[in-house]
DNA sequence: ACGTCTGTTCAAGAAAATTTGAACAAACTG
DNA sequence: CAGTTTGTTCAAATTTTCTTGAACAGACGT
């Protein structure tokens, strides 16, 4: 009795004939997603909810991707708290449906503001952190090794300058302002 | 006989003063690295060596980071591979040295033009193959869901004419010119 | 107030990745 | 040419991350 085939087939019959292209499309941006560092799920269910022209229930979703209930509501979850995805609720329904913040541009923005711009901060405050450390073992040094840490001194710099032009850059996307690459390329190359 | 204690008071004790610096800077390194896709110790080892101003070995890298043989080979493998790292050789001596490529700008180049570029395309890809395939079940459908079927159609052509002006803004970065973030967000309104 | 429906949380299990030591291969030395 | 040294590869073991089903909590209708 193989039930798990069963299923598939049942499944398969009742489907719409574009409910393959609708998986394509949704693994496809699956893929950026997870690249891009969130949950594979995220980019599938926003995707799937993008692709409809009314809003979703749990459930619905959770079957066409053949997603557990649990699965659907973490990453849904994470889903609305990234304001990629909005509950809507329907008079007389009890489900809570959602629907998918259609701007990718406002999404994008978002976070390059809230998660990109952040580890760059961080990188670059370990940076100068790493560098008054430095400076302050400086006179404890004989002068071989002090050659050695103002050599690893000035290198930092560079990467401090390069990190912060590239905070400079992202801090330009999101204002939708336009951006110069060269600038990064300059970052690095001045003494 | 708290073993490993010893050794780790041990090397407290024969490090040089700024090695914490060093390490410091080191991980900052490691988890951009790691937020962007590729491994950890890339990001790690690749410091060490760009804060070096001499070529080390895989001796010194896997002690300063307390890191197997094997995991130093694969990672530096990597690195040499995206061009981050070099090998060198020093007369005399029979063991491999190793450098890092200084130049992070032309380093961020190669990899969006041999990765991102990628990713994109196949995103782009995607979404063209199922637009085809929405298209050809059309002529078997009703009313209905013809509609539906035209609605998903729509969304996917936003989505294509985003994933091409992300394309288009990635290939600028990479060769220097000005980007104008707009362009997104204009790929995006235009019916 | 009780039973039902819905959504979230959590701990256990499954899957995926990283890490390691050992085996292998290649290059050099005496 | 035998014996080292060095570097890479591989499968096993570990760690981490993901997934799931069950337990819980809240809201609703009767």
């Amino acid at each position: 009795m193989p039930t798990a085939a069963v299923k598939q087939q049942d499944l398969n019959d009742s489907q719409p004939l574009w409910r393959e292209a609708e998986l394509k499309s949704a693994d496809a941006m699956g893929r950026l997603m997870e690249f891009w560092g969130f949950r594979r799920h995220m980019g599938r269910l926003w995707t799937i909810l993008y692709l409809s022209p009314d809003p979703m229930t749990t459930t619905e979703l959770a079957e066409i991707l053949q997603l557990s209930s649990s699965a659907v509501s973490l990453s849904l979850g994470e889903l609305v708290h990234w304001g990629a995805v909005r509950k809507t609720w329907r008079p007389g329904e009890r489900k809570d449906f959602y629907q998918a913040e259609s701007s990718v541009w406002k999404l994008l923005r978002r976070v390059y503001e809230r998660r990109e711009l952040n580890l760059i901060r961080e990188a670059i405050d370990a940076f100068g952190e790493a560098q008054r450390q430095l400076a302050e073992t400086r006179s404890l040094l004989g002068q071989e090794e002090r050659r050695r840490v103002d050599y690893m001194h000035k290198r930092l710099s560079r990467l401090s300058a390069l990190s912060k032009a590239g905070e400079r850059l992202v801090r330009l996307l999101v204002a939708g302002r336009m951006i110069n690459p060269a600038d990064l390329q300059s970052a690095e190359e001045e003494e």
